[in-house]
DNA sequence: TGACATTAAATGTATGTACATAAATTTGCA
DNA sequence: TGCAAATTTATGTACATACATTTAATGTCA
């Protein structure tokens, strides 16, 4: 559907104002979708994701801001993610023997095989990209990646 | 700066991936801009869409229902965002005389006045979609609502 | 009329986000 | 050595999101 009839509102100031709005709706459509996805695992979109950068450097640990510099958003709460997947027995958290500041986190075998459970029941298809053709994906991402060319950032 | 490069992941599994990656990414990456650019006026994004909303309907009110049908994101609470700005004194709550049941809302001058002013200070230029050109606009907006045309709603 | 469903908003709870600050440890250098 | 600065994580607070439940008012219809 297109944008103006999804947001019930006809008429844009330009094509710029339309472009802005459809990129952060369509953003919020597809972070809608895969959470519900999640929901019957037991995991929100954060909580996903961080295991997935845990498992990446399986076995090796991985500390807190080696977490914050993969996620893609950077200042969200990393500590705290980590502490529900705690309780859920999804990762462990050991102080770091050689430098006691820092703490490894690791994955169990019981994340792991909740990632896989996750991948094989098809919870990560249907995140909208799929209706694109290789061509349309290579301009989509083109385009993004020119839009943060911006000149500089926020101060 | 390409995708790959702004998350420090060098390979994506394909193109869908990293249109997807890419999207989520450039999304929280443009409202990052606009929470700091509202910063400096006390309010947050959800509460300047909520008092924009309000402006549109001015000087007739808008019902909690009505906010909620013309916000990006449907499922936020719409309620306790009018409870932030009403104690800033920027909309009214009233109970509607011809349904005792919905709440009347409206922008008070005060809250009038400090869109004006938000709008004035430049604070809604630079979120990245002046990067592009006319063109490209189209076939963003085009891909974007593509996207949005797979088959069903998550249940 | 009265019971029951429907509608509109508010509230409760768990989680996440944004940002400031604290606590513990390590590093660097006088 | 000793002490300030830097590093790493955790915590506090305000706000927002997601979703279930509650409260009050209204509509419906036997």
């Amino acid at each position: 559907m297109r944008i103006e009839d999804e947001i019930k509102q006809p008429i844009f100031r330009d094509e710029f104002q339309k472009a802005h709005i459809n990129l952060i709706y369509t953003a919020g459509w597809m972070q809608l979708r895969q959470a519900a996805a999640f929901k019957p695992f037991g995991l929100t979109l954060p909580q996903f994701n961080i295991l997935r950068i845990l498992r990446g450097q399986h076995p090796l640990p991985a500390t807190v801001a080696l977490l914050i510099d993969r996620m893609l958003d950077k200042t969200s709460n990393a500590s705290r993610i980590v502490d529900r997947l705690e309780e859920k027995k999804l990762v462990t958290r050991t102080v770091c023997p050689a430098n006691r500041r820092a703490v490894d986190i690791r994955i169990t075998p019981a994340g792991l095989d909740l990632l896989s459970r996750i991948e094989e029941s098809g919870a990560l298809r249907d995140t909208g990209v799929e209706q694109l053709t290789e061509t349309e994906l290579q301009q989509l991402n083109f385009l993004l990646d020119k839009m943060r060319s911006s000149a500089q950032d926020p101060t």
